[in-house]
DNA sequence: TCTCTATATGTAACCGTTTACACATAATTT
DNA sequence: AAATTATGTGTAAACGGTTACATATAGAGA
């Protein structure tokens, strides 16, 4: 790899005037810039970012912290930051945390002592960085934290727009499968739901769930069914979730929607490729991801930032395991 | 942040010593180190990577290279290979390059100018590669290339079992869906699948798909069975397009796997959730990522490697859109 | 003409590590 | 006792960039 030094020599000025054609920054003479770049182009120079960090003290990475990338939810999310941040020539640094405390520190450790420019978080990450007077430019997503940065969706909208939706098309007995409460906007969606539920006149119950995974989503369907034969809407916790729901309760017989209606949250990929094709309430993870990348480039660049808060809107995505409202019922 | 300069100073010895207790390197007396290393958890530091970098001319990252993060089959590569290089302190470096080679060699230049000290690669980057004699260790993922090492699932054997099972399940009239020919595991399947076909005695046709993209799997899907309306088995080129087809299938009210008999490729994690669930052949991804990581780690710390080569077997996932084959026929 | 400023370039310090080398002392050999 | 060898530590030069500062020339304004 050829140096700037090599590239001062072959050009016949000093590395100050190579340093200055290559950040355009300071007086260069067109005639010295002109051997410069072609002594940089005849040895395929290209800088070298280590270096060049080790100075500025800062890189041009960016670390994400996500729980699971083989999280379906995630890799949109994923994508909409790495869009983003690679236009404007940020690299990303990636780790998985499986939500648990000491990777995530670790993970945040190794991202500091490379000297990222920035976080973006998508776990509980917080105690590292409040810590740190001076913080690390930060963006949480899809979660909520008053003191920080934060990109997330309207998960108690989300919820209330499942139970209306699921009302509204005639469930009387409607199950929630309730996500792990630690998570704060699985927390969201179920008191959204409990909101509009509470206010109606539907039976309606709770089961818990402990994760996401599909292995217990089966294991609560199976229950759900077999404790509450006759209820007829459910509001899952997750996509993941509705589709083991609805995998059971075809399995079992019953028919999608017209005795059980399922909605589901996040609408992943999967979700319009199940049959019936699933009823979801959409988050916009990529928009999500997109915009978390936006903000933290402006907190990095110190622009002005005009909310340190954005939330994103949640939809209600109708596809076929809820039943069609009839126009002017 | 504290320095190592820090570091020497509060504890009272040179830099040198301090380096060498960090890195158990030289002699140290004991008490000396006790003093140090009781300065370090005063100060709470922590070396910098990045000098650390500088000098030594490599880094502790890895480059990893995929085509789409959003494709659910490369979120289980992913992690694979993260948790492996994890466990060794190694952190990855991430970019999605869209199957688009100008993208490709972006992500691979900035991975470069970041010295990281290897490269895992499930797309294409051959050129930048092989070209560079002092070449960066590198593993090809889900790729084959002689001239390199590689960590594969055995696609044409995969292609043949496929056939087979439609054929011992007693479809008569199998379509192949091919994707996209330019990839290479892509060909091997159905290389695999033609093979005995072409050795068997049932009618077969194939329709040809230019991406992985669901949409056009939906597409190819309404062609399918309006042009070879009596099939009765279908080999997809994955599980996406195979979900797609089963939605099709199913909208048009055949029954599966009764009528007609699908098989996938993959084994995402989608494929289970299916109703009813998509027999598939399964590439153990997870195990493939695992694997190449430590194979490039090998590479890394110049130890032996035994094959250049490693191809993992496929297997055929039983589920339910496949017949079952009775006893004792 | 003299000063001031804009233009152009080089020198050297610095970023935070690692390590070759020098040096000193203690423990072993011979 | 002399010669090795093992142990312990510091000095300073890298690594490959950036930039403050010094210096020099040319044109502009007084």
């Amino acid at each position: 790899m050829a140096t700037i030094k090599d590239v001062a020599q072959k050009s016949g000025v000093s590395v100050a005037t190579v340093s200055r054609v290559l950040n355009e920054k300071g007086y260069v003479h067109e005639e010295t810039r002109a051997k410069v770049v072609q002594a940089i182009q005849q040895l395929n120079y290209s800088p070298n970012e280590v270096a060049r960090s080790l100075f500025k003290r800062e890189s041009r990475l960016v670390g994400l912290l996500l729980p699971d990338i083989t999280n379906p939810f995630f890799p949109e999310l994923a994508r909409g930051v790495e869009d983003e941040l690679q236009k404007q020539g940020f690299r990303l640094l990636f780790g998985n945390s499986d939500e648990d405390p000491v990777k995530e520190q670790a993970y945040i450790h190794t991202f500091l002592q490379n000297q990222v420019v920035g976080l973006i978080s998508a776990t509980q990450a917080s105690k590292e960085l409040n810590d740190k007077p001076p913080a690390l430019p930060t963006v949480l997503l899809d979660r909520t934290h008053d003191g920080s940065y934060t990109v997330y969706a309207d998960g108690k909208e989300g919820g209330r727009i499942a139970a209306r939706e699921l009302i509204k098309r005639g469930s009387h007995k409607v199950t929630v499968l309730k996500g792990p409460s630690h998570i704060q906007p699985v927390q969201d969606r179920f008191q959204g739901a409990m909101e509009v539920l509470g206010n109606s006149n539907v039976d309606f119950h709770v089961i818990h769930t402990t994760s996401f995974t599909y292995e217990e989503a089966e294991q609560r369907a199976k229950e759900l069914f077999s404790c509450y034969a006759t209820t007829d809407g459910i509001i899952a916790s997750n996509d993941i979730t509705a589709a083991a729901v609805l995998h059971e309760a075809l399995r079992i017989g019953k028919s999608i929607p017209e005795e059980v209606q399922i909605i589901g949250f996040d609408d992943i990929p999967l979700s319009r490729l199940l049959f019936p094709s699933l009823s979801t309430i959409r988050q916009p993870a990529y928009e999500m991801g997109s915009q978390a990348a936006q903000l933290l480039l402006k907190l990095i660049k110190k622009e002005q930032v005009t909310a340190q808060h954005i939330q994103l809107p949640v939809t209600f995505v109708e596809r076929n395991t809820t039943r069609k409202v009839k126009e002017h019922g």
